[in-house]
DNA sequence: TCAACTAACTAACGATTGTTAGTTTAATTT
DNA sequence: AAATTAAACTAACAATCGTTAGTTAGTTGA
């Protein structure tokens, strides 16, 4: 309801998120993410439904705004490279944005249950238009002619770690980052 | 003792090692190892002596085998592409023999207790000697001068990530697979 | 002032966890 | 044939898991 400051089930999530990318979503109980808020475990059920619903909207929520991201950016009139620069910045805004929760959308997934085959759409289907770019740069010469299997698994294993990487900068120029990042991932394929 | 065929011990390890890599670490029970073994969780025990360590044969193997495949290159005589190249070479061939081992080694390492130092211990100096090599190459101006922070990041998190990727191409070409990653990995860098 | 609501609490539940003890069965060695 | 060993078993343990029920204290709105 309120814009401005955290709801109290938004802080559960919070610091679940940040106990989920330490430890893992499995080995986190919730007697744990009630000790960092300094609460007993029954009194997170005043806020959440479920361990598995905090697990929900922080996967949920990451996988839709990557596909809002890349809906935009397969809409828009730019060159294959130039798209390819917009994903970069997708992934380093959104990234540095939620740090920790990258870290459940990378390796706790599988732990879905009632969303995972949603999440598996969303992560097809941007895979599929993240291809599909690269497909079209081949054929129009801006790209070098390599399996572009490999491009795509190359660059987007790369984004999907920024997480690990990020927070270990101190005063990171996320401007900076981005360009760095467009010369060292592009520069081994445009032509 | 025996080399050729493989012992309990050896294949509760194969076991637990595949099922780490499907649900991590603390989502995987005692129970879910003996099942998939056709026997009660109980008679594991006449093998191995916890279930922590199982997780630390799988990772500091795995982990000692790339320290010394790093040492063997830091010692070679190559130019610096050409240690870059066998790092890939090194990391490809590695992971395709281990592909789940791959997956403790990026995600279940924490749970590491005893061992986790040592483990970190490792890693940090195999990225101590990887980015020696990378400002060995600045400095001789074999390599373009970005950030090799930066760089390292990117062929790293690519390298460490192809458990995920190599068992979904159907028979796979580990040469052109070692050939396509060191044409987009060091085309960005290479001067 | 009183009713309603919020958000914490205590206590407990049934299930599951890693692990141990002691036993049984079958194969191997003496 | 007897003795030893390897590797499974049953049964159980204390601890911990996610979750529920019912209660209490403090705040808010009528």
């Amino acid at each position: 309801m309120n814009n401005k400051i955290e709801s109290r089930k938004e802080e559960i999530i919070r610091v679940a998120t940040k106990l989920f990318k330490e430890k893992g979503y499995s080995a986190v109980t919730m007697r744990d993410i009630a000790k960092s808020m300094g609460i007993k475990a029954a009194s997170l059920y005043n806020h959440i439904n479920s361990k598995q619903d905090i697990l929900k909207e922080i996967i949920i929520s990451l996988a839709e705004q990557f596909t809002n991201g890349m809906l935009e950016i397969k809409n828009s009139e730019n060159s294959c490279i130039d798209k390819l620069k917009q994903i970069i910045k997708l992934h380093v805004m959104l990234s540095s944005q939620n740090i920790y929760g990258m870290a459940s959308l990378n390796n706790d997934w599988m732990h879905l249950e009632d969303q995972m085959s949603y999440y598996i759409k969303l992560r097809s289907e941007y895979e599929n238009d993240f291809r599909s770019i690269l497909n079209d740069g081949i054929e129009a010469g801006e790209l070098v002619n390599v399996e572009p299997e490999v491009m795509m698994f190359s660059i987007l294993t790369t984004l999907r770690s920024l997480y690990l990487w990020i927070p270990k900068k101190e005063d990171i120029n996320l401007e900076e980052l981005t360009a760095n990042l467009s010369q060292i991932l592009l520069g081994g394929i445009n032509k």
